[in-house]
DNA sequence: GCCGGAAGTGCACGCTCGTGCTATTTTCTC
DNA sequence: GAGAAAATAGCACGAGCGTGCACTTCCGGC
C-alpha cells in the first residue's frame, strides 16, 4: 500500500533530514548525533547509516534540505512578485516571516554560517556557496530592477546590508526574545529601501521612523502572516 | 621563583581559560571537551576537571572571559573617547578591527549568541544578559552624545542596526572570505551614522558611497589598523 | 625548613559516539 | 507469487565523553 509513490528508501531518507533539520536547528549541524536521530525516527542506528555512509554525508544532506527550504519559501516565491521594490520586500517579508516563525529549515540555513565559519570542511565550503548564491540573487534582483532603484545602485552592498538586518533580527528575536526586534528589522529595512530607491536627498519619509517611537503600535505592517512553505 | 604575583591556581585557570577561548571560538562553546583541553594544557582531565566542577561552569568562565575581553579591546577604549559622533566611531573601529584580526575573544562572544539562542540554560541565560548590557551601552552612548546626533535619535534602533552591520560583516569576512567584506562594513556604518546626526533630509556625503564603486581603494579608511587589547 | 592545604595525577565508571560487519526482513519487478 | 534487490536490524568495535575518588606532589606561610 504505497501512500506515495516515493520509493520506500527515499521517504525514510526524507523522514531521517526531515527530523535533522529540526533537531540541528536547535543545536547545530555539528551536534547531530546518529543515535539520536535513530531514537527519533524509529530506526536502528545502522538502518539509519547506511542511508549516508557517513556523518559528513548525513550533515551535507540536511544542509542542502535547509537551502532548498529557504529557496522554497524565501527566494522562489520573491522571484514571482513584480520586478523592483515589490520583489525585493516580497524577499525580506518572506524571510522575516520566518525568522519570526522559527521556521527551523531557513533559519537552520542562516545560523550555520556562524557555525562553520572555522571550521574548515566539505560542509563549510557547501555552505559558503549557498550563501553566496543567495547574495547574487538580492543582487540580480537590484539589477533586475528596470529603472525603479536609481542606476547605479550596488546590488552586492544592498545584499550585504539585508543580511546584517536579517541577523540582527535573528539575535533580538531569538536570543534576547525582545518582541520589538520585527518592528526595528522593518525599519532597519525601509532605511535601506530608501536609501537605495531615490536619489541621494530625497527626504525619504520612512526615515522619520528611524527616530525614538512615541506610542507606536508594535508592528504596523504585518503583510506576510501566512505559512512558510 | 613566581614568575607572576598570582597564586598557582589562578595561573594555571587562566592558562586554561585562555586555550579554552580559542578552542571554543573554532568549533563553538557546546563542543569544548575536557579531555582536548587537558591535552593542550598539559594537564591531566581530572586535573583540569578540579577547577571548574563541572562543565556546565567552564563554559560560563570561557564566556565571562570572552565578555570581559570584549569589554576591554572594544568599549573600555571606546568610552574613552569624546562623546558624541567620535565615540560611536571607537567603538565601530575597534569592533571591526577585532573582527578583522580574528581576536578570538571578542569574536567568541558574538559568535556565541547563534550558537545558543534555541538551547535554553545557564550560559544561554547569561549570554543573552552581556549582549543586552552591551546594547545598553551603544544606546548611552547615543543618549549621552550632548547634541551630537538628533536629539529624537533611537539609541536601541542604532544599536540593533549597528549589531546587524557587524554580523554581516563578520559572516562576509570569516565564511566567505570576501575582501570587500570591511569596505562594505564601513559605508553601511557611514549609512546608519548620516540617518543619525542629521536632519531628516540632510542630503548627506557619505550616501553617496553606498552606490557601485567604479575603482575606489578597496579601504579607504585604516584608522584602526593596532591591536586588540 | 617544616608542615598543612592547595594543586594535580591515575584510574575507573557508565555512556555515547561514528562506523563497520553479517543477517534478516521488506519492497519492487517480472 | 517467485526471485532479485533494496532496506533495515543486530551486534560489536575502539575511542572519547563527563565525572568521581583516592592518592601523591608541590607550593607558600610560619
Amino acid at each position: 500500500m504505497p501512500t506515495s509513490t516515493l520509493a520506500k528508501g527515499e521517504r525514510t531518507r526524507r523522514a531521517i533530514i526531515d527530523h535533522a533539520v529540526a533537531t540541528a536547528y536547535r543545536v547545530g549541524l555539528g551536534r547531530l548525533t546518529i543515535g539520536d536521530l535513530a531514537a527519533g525516527t524509529g530506526l536502528s542506528k545502522s538502518g539509519l547509516y547506511a542511508h549516508f555512509g557517513s556523518k559528513e554525508a548525513l550533515q551535507l544532506a540536511v544542509l542542502d534540505e535547509a537551502a532548498a527550504r529557504f529557496t522554497a519559501a524565501v527566494v522562489r516565491p520573491a522571484l514571482q512578485a513584480p520586478r523592483g521594490e515589490t520583489r525585493l520586500r516580497a524577499l525580506f517579508d518572506r524571510w522575516v516571516a520566518c525568522g519570526r516563525s522559527r521556521d527551523p529549515g531557513v533559519c537552520l540555513f542562516v545560523k550555520a554560517a556562524t557555525e562553520l565559519d572555522e571550521q574548515p570542511g566539505a560542509v563549510r565550503d557547501r555552505l559558503a556557496e549557498l550563501h553566496r548564491a543567495l547574495i547574487s540573487t538580492i543582487e540580480t534582483i537590484v539589477r533586475n530592477a528596470d529603472g525603479a532603484f536609481r542606476p547605479d545602485a550596488d546590488g552586492y552592498q544592498l545584499a550585504a546590508d539585508v543580511y546584517g538586518v536579517m541577523l540582527s533580527f535573528y539575535l533580538a528575536h531569538r536570543l534576547l526574545q525582545d518582541p520589538a526586534a520585527e518592528r526595528r528589522t522593518r525599519v532597519a529595512f525601509e532605511t535601506l529601501l530608501a536609501a537605495l530607491s531615490r536619489g541621494p536627498s530625497p527626504d525619504p519619509p520612512t526615515v522619520v521612523a528611524r527616530v525614538r517611537p512615541r506610542g507606536l503600535p508594535p508592528t504596523e505592517s504585518a503583510t506576510t502572516t501566512g505559512s512558510c512553505s
